[in-house]
DNA sequence: AGGCGACACTTGACAGTATCAAGTATTTTC
DNA sequence: GAAAATACTTGATACTGTCAAGTGTCGCCT
């Protein structure tokens, strides 16, 4: 059931799910899924729980990679999983669909992917950095990354500088452009 | 009426926008709107093209500043459209919502707006560079600039970075972090 | 002056939607 | 074997986008 709704969502996008429309898929009655979601809204935070939990399970162990290779391994890895995984990677950053003030839970795994962000920041800045210091690196990085998985995605990015031949080439040599591999 | 329709974006999102509901807050009936955007789709195509117009407006011009201070202008230009305009912003770059294919018009002004994009990155980099190099920087530029815009009005980052305090100035720290303004 | 056509809007109807409420099997648990 | 939880079902309500056809009102042309 969750499986038709993400596969819905990565074709069609989110808004147009139909709650109806995925019971009717799975094959059972209308209130089918509102018994197992409580809310149209919990499906959402259904699949952004699934969601996160592969999204950290894609970031991590990238300490194990050779140093200079971690930032953009890290970008690389952000983009695939949006690319791979569009379902749900459409929901998990959409706070009108899946509110996370309501959801410990879910706030706890997405507060793991946002720490391996800060780690690598602190790591790469060594430890003479000031807080705020990393605290903007490890912006800069998530910006960076979401902003090209969200254009790769949803936007008009390929629309606008044309068909993208090799994406993991692409998205390395975006990386190489903000020198984020550098101390400073 | 328009005015009516972003404000409850800016508010709530796009997707509980009610077409109903803009008209009754209009204070006509529920066809009314109808008659004005042949479409649902209508309206947000023209909160697009508003907001396009508005886009080009405030990211034009950045070639007057001193030459040091055009990247980061331009992140902060575009963090600050995003967060001024919310209600455009979240429109403009939602495929699912405003088809761009269909509507030449829009597809001119937003191809607009990357041209700012594109020629500041050929001047940074200087006449020697390669157009891939310059695909990546623009890229890169653009990509940093819409993610933290996006994680800044719709996303979870105040919620994992904690309150910010001066946009401006977070911003520039963040863009600093990318040495978008050396030439590589 | 009178008519005419574009425009801005209205009412009415239809199918589809989320959601509430209450019912019925089936399965698990004690 | 009874009770309770689970997994559904049917029925009804209010809301939604959209189609169709009507009503008024203005400017313009003869």
């Amino acid at each position: 059931m969750l499986r038709a709704a993400v596969d819905y969502i990565s074709q069609n996008g989110p808004d147009g799910l139909s709650f109806r429309q995925v019971a009717a898929d799975a094959g059972v009655s209308h209130q089918a899924p509102y018994h197992h979601f409580t809310d149209r809204q919990g499906i959402f935070q259904a699949i952004a729980r699934e969601g996160f939990a592969m999204f950290v399970g894609a970031l991590r162990n990238v300490d194990n990679l050779e140093e200079s290779d971690r930032a953009l391994s890290l970008l690389e890895r952000y983009v695939d999983f949006a690319v791979e995984h569009r379902g749900h990677f459409r929901v998990m950053f959409r706070a009108d669909l899946c509110v996370m003030d309501e959801d410990p839970e879910l706030q706890a795994i997405a507060d793991d992917a946002f720490g391996v962000l800060v780690s690598h920041a602190t790591a790469i800045l060594g430890p003479g950095a000031s807080v705020d210091d990393i605290r903007a690196r490890a912006t800069a990085m998530w910006a960076l990354a979401h902003g090209l998985a969200t254009l790769l995605t949803d936007g008009p990015l390929e629309v606008k500088i044309g068909q993208i031949a090799d994406r993991h080439a692409f998205v390395r040599s975006v990386g190489m452009q903000t020198s984020l591999t550098n101390p400073h």
